[in-house]
DNA sequence: ACCTGAACACCGTTCAAGT
DNA sequence: ACCTGAACACCGTTCAAGT
């Protein structure tokens, strides 16, 4: 349990170990890093652990906690830096999340549906909500913007890591999905969009660097001036 | 094309109508609304047409293009209000746009994944940078802050969508998963997630509107104060 | 030209039967 | 008690063959 963070490649397979669930999980994370999220199914990975999919079962609710458990894991991996400011140690552990999502393409899309909630996640939360508290936030307003950080970074990279699958037969897929917006919002009929006519370029502009940065600075600055209705504090 | 929009709901079916793109795009969303949008699969589509799924191939690329036609689709739906402040009619819009992905559980994880980019999705982007530059947002952020606001209302409902299947068999997971979260909230160890441990009740705090509310008037705040990098203007 | 039966290559999950 | 072979009930997509 707590181990040193489960290795991520292990070349040398000692001959049919014991099941476990560590040992599921690790091989998923190896299935994943390899051939991403799509491959990493119950049956391919009991594939690679000599078995049959039924046994994972008595370790393993279903697949949605297999790849919820998996996320609690690498978000182990993500550390705080030391140096900087509150806002720079923020945006710094806000990008390794999200690189971490780019990285294992499709594990976005999982985090929406589960929710990080294993114990790795807590800690990751909880060095949010000190960030934000570091910065003179009131409490229940850090509170709401963890989730809404959160929920930003994980959008975010759910959105950017389309392919998941097929990304050997169709790489076009995803160059012809981006031409198709840009293409519907540079020939936008100014009749029935006026406004996306107009402003094209505006909706287009800017690197995926330039948006990220301004939308964690759009996010911490909103959640620092809009109060949290006296109600819903604790 | 420029019919009235697809009605949701024939209950007389003309024997084996002509097969088009238009029919079964409807097809699908009846599909949608009576079993869920993990049910609107390709065969079972092409069931209700009485056809097999190879048929369905000639109107429609894949998976991914049809739910994509559907959400615009349904997206061609929603109305702006002609009353109320500009900020009124942009928090009606949004919360009917998100009223709609709820509606079609499931619908939300598409979304994330297709970006809406048909012409019904066109005229909604331009209804929503509309109203925000009628607020007197400049145009640069206007266009940024549609993004973030479409962002944040489809991952929002993405996250609450979560069952989508198997709510038949296990009604119970999705109280379980939110009881797993707010028990680890609520048990969090000081000594591991101190700010957790001493904020459990701000995290967990407030109605899932009060949130929603809170949400969405931080994105604008935020948005209005933060500028765009200059080199990314039009 | 337009349509489709049948096949290919997969899924998650369950459960009776084995050790 | 623990594990699993085999089955059940599905998927998306392709393509050769029919009309």
């Amino acid at each position: 349990m707590t181990q040193q963070p489960a290795s991520r490649s292990r070349r040398e397979r000692p001959a049919k170990p014991a099941l476990s669930r560590e040992w599921i999980i690790s091989t998923t994370i190896d299935i994943m890093l390899s051939e991403g999220l799509d491959k990493a199914t119950m049956r391919r990975v009991a594939q690679s652990l000599d078995t049959g999919p039924a046994s994972l079962y008595v370790y393993i609710a279903n697949t949605a906690e297999l790849h919820s458990a998996v996320l609690d894991e690498l978000i182990g991996t993500l550390i705080v830096s030391s140096s900087g400011s509150w806002s720079e140690r923020l945006e710094r552990l806000l990008d390794e999340y999200r690189e971490l999502l780019f990285t294992y393409p499709g594990l976005a899309k999982s985090a929406l549906a589960i929710r990080p909630s294993g114990p790795h996640s807590l800690i990751f939360i909880d060095s949010l909500l000190g960030l934000l508290l570091e910065g003179g936030m009131e409490s229940a307003r850090a509170a709401w913007a963890v989730d809404l950080l959160m929920l930003y970074v994980t959008a975010n990279a759910a959105e950017h890591s389309v392919p998941a699958a097929s990304d050997i037969e169709a790489p076009v897929d995803r160059e012809s999905t981006w031409t198709t917006l840009s293409t519907a919002i540079g020939n936008a009929d100014p009749a029935v969009a006026p406004r996306v006519a107009a402003h094209g370029p505006a909706l287009l502009g800017g690197t995926p660097a330039q948006r990220w940065t301004w939308a964690i600075g759009t996010l911490i600055a909103g959640a620092a001036i809009v109060p949290v209705p006296p109600a819903a504090k604790a």
